[in-house]
DNA sequence: CATCAGTATGTCTTTTTAAACACACTGAAA
DNA sequence: TTTCAGTGTGTTTAAAAAGACATACTGATG
């Protein structure tokens, strides 16, 4: 007999520092948009963020990294811009992987669950 | 050589429904707070929660669950209160049974994270 | 040496969320 | 049939988060 219902797990990841959280699924995808755009500026309308905040954002980052992940590129010809470090691409590569092996096993662990 | 910060994996496990997140973490507390105190009213207090919050995510358990949770009494001599079903008893027990395979898997397989 | 687009930062406003207040309803027991 | 503590529900206030504005700074390039 089917259940009326169907429940399944949600998993949250995200890594943690001394300070708290350090990097989740929304820092990610600010620095994927940098990577792509090239500046916070652009990065920010991407995602329909507040230039304000996604600055903070990077600035949280680059703090508590051991090294910057993005690295900003002041005054020039285009007003300047910024982009991924060595360490922000692996960031990125590091994080997904973490976040996949973890879903996958959630997902496996727990089927047919009733409430 | 020793890496001069320290970074590890959290996660965050919830169940979700067709209308969306159903029972975390919070939920459960809450759940057991009723069962420690035999009323809404108390388990807020014991939790720092507004009453009216407390009787809302209840009647919101309940009514997305296949079966309520938990069983409310009214009036009579101490007023009324509140009890977890078996079906509410199962579903701390099943949560923490779920959220404990993750969190030891997720903690298994991330070691020696560097950012 | 003026231009230009992006960085950097403060302040103010709006929106959202949570907390606080108020009060009617319930029913076993004295 | 009055009491009592908890349930049930609307309204109002306050706090916190998000968003909008404004404006100075930067430096390669023409």
């Amino acid at each position: 007999m089917a259940d009326s219902k169907k429940y399944n797990v949600e998993v949250r990841v995200w890594i943690e520092e001394t300070e708290g959280a350090f990097l989740g699924i929304g820092k990610i995808w600010l620095l994927e948009n940098i990577r792509k755009t090239g500046s916070i500026t652009n990065a920010a309308k991407e995602m329909k963020m507040a230039y304000r905040q996604a600055w903070q954002l990077v600035e949280e980052m680059n703090q508590r990294a051991e090294s910057p992940l993005v690295e900003k590129l002041l005054g020039g010809k285009g007003g300047g811009g910024a982009k991924l470090t060595e360490a922000g691409e692996r960031a990125i590569q590091v994080f997904y992987e973490v976040e996949k092996r973890i879903k996958d096993f959630a997902q496996r662990e727990t089927q047919n669950l009733k409430f």
